[in-house]
DNA sequence: AAATGGACTTGACATTTATCAAGCCAGTTA
DNA sequence: TAACTGGCTTGATAAATGTCAAGTCCATTT
């Protein structure tokens, strides 16, 4: 049930069965049905989540009601509001399950537990962070720099299975443009 | 020269005066002028920058010669390209003094051992991407969700002092606009 | 003192993107 | 089977933002 979070902090870090064992203890299994919330708007984010299997993505509403995708999440990804599990402030993201999906969830003090215990977990989420970073710092070069055009084919090139597992609508808004711009977009590309 | 650094440090981690010691060892120090480079596009970034005095920028420059800035940094900051860095290709950032600066290097083989020899350094190291992480997060939900009048409002909410250390035309850049609309903009809200 | 260049503003106009309203289609639900 | 819903597209129009050109102001250089 864990091979995919096991298999994430090998690739980052050399890691002893038994260390990897004591890994695995922390986490807890949760399954998630399509459309099922793992977080909601102003509640504290109190646990990372890894994806085992499955798709889930977080966004933000705005006053009037509109929906900005902040991320998605496929096998092998962690989410999660880092402000909030940081801070323990309430969250103003949703995070939500796009299919049926399981979940490896480690909360708060476990993971500050781990870390303490683990000098190797340490090492594996700096890694991720590190990750995580470049490739915000690459969405914010896109977000700013580039029209909505070629966000949207760089945002292909990146993930060019996003198409089979995300609705237009949902990639429309990641990239910050109406649902209507994207297809009109698209239509152009076509020709 | 490092106190700054020193102070950073130990916001983040508790160490001994003796580790503090050690990290401070493994950086060297360097002076810029207003308008030098730090980093240039297409050389590789092998090194961290600590700001501990005056101010500097990072930005990418388009086909068509446009610049997007990436990133500002002042005392107290961290900047560098972390995507060269790691990957050891070519950068495609700039990074510039704004003002005459003095900055703390750390290159990258001494980053890995400091890294190897300290758990603390790791440990600040992680809890720096942690905060990196959240407030580029913060920045790409702003930058897919605001109007351009309130991603500049937002950003004089965060950082007061802006205004009174970058040009407009930069801050202009960082967030997606041209300066002719920022203007406009700032001649709308003082009215 | 004159010349230069950078930062900023303004106006006219072009382009991009959003908004609103309507309709299509496929898959799910009643 | 019929109704419904979500995802997607299209058209007409409005709003936001970009582009180009000109000009001011101020600090720095000569």
């Amino acid at each position: 049930m864990s091979e995919l979070l096991l298999k994430s902090i090998r690739e980052k870090v050399t890691a002893t069965e038994e260390e990897l064992q004591i890994c695995k203890s922390y986490f807890t299994q949760k399954k998630l049905k399509k459309r099922q919330f793992l977080l909601q708007e102003g509640e504290v984010c109190s646990r990372l989540a890894f994806v085992e299997k499955g798709a889930l993505y977080s966004y933000t509403t705005d006053a009037k009601g509109g929906q900005h995708v902040i991320q998605f999440a496929f096998e092998g990804w962690w989410i999660s509001d880092m402000y909030s599990f940081f801070t323990q402030e309430p969250s103003n993201l949703n995070i939500e399950a796009l299919e049926n999906s399981e979940v490896l969830l480690i909360d708060q003090e476990q993971h500050y537990q781990l870390l303490a215990e683990l000098p190797k977990y340490e090492t594996y989420i700096r890694i991720l962070y590190q990750n995580a970073y470049i490739a915000l710092q690459r969405r914010v070069e896109s977000t700013i720099g580039l029209t909505a055009e070629e966000k949207y084919n760089r945002l292909l090139e990146q993930y060019p299975f996003i198409l089979q597992r995300i609705p237009l609508n949902l990639i429309a808004s990641y990239l910050g443009v109406t649902p209507e711009t994207l297809s009109r977009i698209r239509k152009q590309i076509s020709r």
